[in-house]
DNA sequence: TCCATTGGATAGTAAGAGTAGCCAATATTG
DNA sequence: CAATATTGGCTACTCTTACTATCCAATGGA
């Protein structure tokens, strides 16, 4: 197809496509002639990836790339895949204080994330808990463990229903899986908060 | 204190302070002449609150202001504030299909949370589903009542644990519990996404 | 008294995400 | 086959967000 059909199937206006294009968030498509290039479903698919990724999961077009290469790149296991994607995500480092740092240790290794220890989540996990320290609101270890068991029981269920066949497929799929849900994920909290706190008090 | 000391203690340049005043996301001191205002230290916790709601939460400062709003109008009950602060936090609805929107209703529905239909928690709930659906990874029921009752355990948890005497200082707890720990979460289900893939295929 | 500081206002900057316009080379269609 | 419409490729412009930097007249402390 060409670019004008792509347009009209992405539902996106043709110089945003070219600016995507520029930006290595699309491959080009198959040239045909110096004025012509041939776009597949393919390129449709990736379109509405990165609206979804950008629209619903928030993300800045740089990490969108990153996701993308990740998912790309035949040269990771899909495993592998996902924790560069991760990786690739996370912003420069702020410093985090040495006892949030050892409060995330602690509460990694009693649930038997250890592994976990120097990724990036766990930085983010430490100045999360600074600033809520800092504002005179300190998260107890035991509100941390219930939310570790949570996120602990929606790993269980979701990984191990990955299709492992098809690597690229799987890679699209967890990142896919993996940032579409971070919002639905929030929004359920939330909704729980209002419906337990208008159980208390209503 | 004088604005120097402000700075100071606030660890920003005056120039920021004086663009949040403007901005309206700092109280104006309290005037003592032509030239000169007098700050205290509840400027320098909403100034740390505002950091930590754009750096760590990735809050828009103009969600900050109205989050801040919220937790500052005292004609809100509470619990009232934050759902408030929840709406306003919410972006312009994007068109969603009648499945997904279903598809809320129901989990909604079997989680005894029907009072939420009308959120925006639910609009964005049924966004994120019609994403994965377009992108051919619909997302099972079964996979939403786990992150449901994920939300649900941590919910009960932490709303109960609100100090509900002091309005305004429950209401700042509230608004700082959810926003700061949203990243937390995210961390923790990635790491343990990680893993449980680890353990799975190593 | 005099010089650094402040409040208040205006203007400038940098990054992020598009948008718009131009042009020469094709396609398509009459 | 000629006229018209579309491309690809390039450059430049725009809009928003979040600051930064200056300026200035009025103070306040040494």
């Amino acid at each position: 197809m060409l670019m004008a059909e792509l347009a009209d199937r992405s539902g996106l206006p043709v110089a945003t496509i070219k600016f995507y294009l520029r930006s290595g968030l699309l491959p080009a498509g198959r040239s045909t002639s110096a004025t012509r290039a041939d776009y597949d479903d393919a390129h449709v698919r990736r379109l509405r990836l990165v609206r979804a990724l950008t629209e619903v999961a928030g993300l800045p077009l740089e990490a969108v790339r990153a996701v993308l290469e990740s998912v790309d790149d035949d040269s990771l296991t899909w495993h592998a895949a996902v924790g560069s994607a991760h990786t690739r995500l996370s912003s420069a480092a702020a410093p985090t204080s040495a006892g949030a740092r050892e409060q995330v240790r602690a509460l990694l290794s009693r649930h038997g994330w250890a592994r976990s220890d120097s990724s990036p989540h766990a930085d983010v996990l430490a100045r999360a808990l600074d600033a809520l320290t800092g504002l005179e609101h300190p998260v107890s270890d035991d509100l941390l463990d219930v939310y570790a068991a949570a996120a602990a029981s929606i790993a269980e269920h979701e990984v191990p229903s990955v299709d492992t066949d098809d690597r690229v497929a799987a890679a699209e799929q967890v990142v896919v899986g993996t940032l579409l849900l971070e919002p639905a994920l929030l929004a359920m909290r939330r909704i729980a908060q209002e419906n337990v706190s208008a159980r208390l008090r209503d």
